[in-house]
DNA sequence: TTCTCCTATATGGTATACAATCGTGAGCGT
DNA sequence: ACGCTCACGATTGTATACCATATAGGAGAA
């Protein structure tokens, strides 16, 4: 049984979707607030049945929660959520990562080109955040893709989505965005050197400091009131 | 941002969801076939509406699968599927398990509790395979529940449900089920001893030895087809 | 045979109505 | 002032009808 790889087929329940994910994540609906059937249907021009399935999907994404008749709510998380969701990636990522070492199908060159470019992109004055941020993304995706485990990249989507958005790299000093890249390259090092240890021992640097970054920034933003 | 602990709200959307869910589980309906709204909403007593919404969570599972205009299918399932199941569900069980080993609220006499009455059964000249799952599967949640991390239950369960159900203890011959009920005993002894890295290595054991026996007994039943 | 086109079928989406349910708050009593 | 009850309003949950649209599969022509 394949996985769904994005099923975007339906126009009026996609825009929706997109549309109401879009102001999640840009945080421009807060945690908390509430998704209103009738109110989104007429702000987006569709009717209640294609927002219905939208919001159902953003309930199964975890991005929201649904209080019987009641409603759907936008989601609210804690450090203690991201604590969770960075434990799993470390342990799912730097599996994937030490599987793609051993996948003789891994394209160790593609791999290279993309941590190069984001390297140079790094060491630039001023460095394009959003393209080094879509180039990370398939860096990453990319290594779950060879780790040849189909589900591998499902599951962690449906996991680590809000807070790769959230925390970006402009959060980082220089010396966390220099030594983030400097990982890029030594895994795939390791995978050049098929060195399955090496991968999954770097991979797991890689994440480690970058949540010790983002962790030092999110309790000094937010030490009161505990949610981000 | 706290989990939905199952959302059994909607009446008829859940008479809908546990019924086509119950029939692909017990295999009444096959991998494959088609899952025809109007013909389910007359079958159950109910509207299209909810129908629809029960085929959306469906597919949100991974029980089903969706193809664009034409409709919704039950999922079929290769070995190789049960394979990255199975690497998965090792990964992160193991996982839970060292962590619930060092979690002090981890409740050791409710566990042994389980273990034993598993062995009692399985010891029995006629097991009651029904209430020896019902037993695993307790055991097993409540582990993961110990782990601390709230996120890891839903994942496995949204990963591991169809194996577990098709492939139940009725397939181990005498030897396994001993052996299973003394990893669980052991498992027992490792979170009272809070070792984290001998329960670790006790759930390995225990899962891949479990994943060995079902594969034998699956590649035997299905071998040219491919399909499960 | 092979290609084109047509039609039957089922989904995708809209509109509307109504029932069920929950929170709120006015009003009452203490 | 405080707490309780109950009716109301808002919103979801379900049903139903209807139309648009896409697909598969077959009839018919080249």
């Amino acid at each position: 049984m394949s996985i769904r790889q994005d099923n975007l087929a339906n126009l009026s329940t996609d825009v929706a979707y997109q549309a109401i994910r879009g102001r999640i994540l840009s945080g421009e609906i807060k945690g908390g607030e509430w998704l209103r059937e009738a109110e989104l249907a007429v702000k987006l021009g569709v009717s209640r049945t294609p927002v219905r399935e939208a919001l159902g999907r953003l309930v199964a994404d975890g991005l929201a929660y649904h209080e019987p008749n009641r409603g759907v709510r936008v989601g609210e998380w804690t450090l203690e959520d991201f604590n969770e969701i960075y434990d799993l990636r470390l342990l799912l990522e730097s599996y994937g990562a030490s599987m793609a070492a051993l996948n003789p199908d891994t394209e160790v060159s593609y791999l290279r080109k993309l941590a190069d470019e984001m390297t140079q992109i790094a060491e630039s004055d001023t460095p394009q955040y959003a393209r080094l941020t879509e180039l990370n993304n398939a860096f990453h995706r990319s290594i779950l893709n060879y780790s040849g485990n189909s589900r591998l990249a499902t599951i962690l989507a449906s996991i680590v989505q809000v807070p790769l958005v959230r925390l970006t790299f402009a959060r980082y000093t220089r010396e966390e965005l220099l030594r983030s890249m400097n990982h890029h390259r030594e895994l795939v090092d390791a995978f050049e050197a098929k060195d399955s240890k090496w991968a999954e021992a770097v991979m797991r640097s890689h994440l480690r400091s970058g949540w010790s970054a983002m962790q030092g920034f999110i309790s000094a933003q937010h030490s009161n009131e505990g949610i981000i």
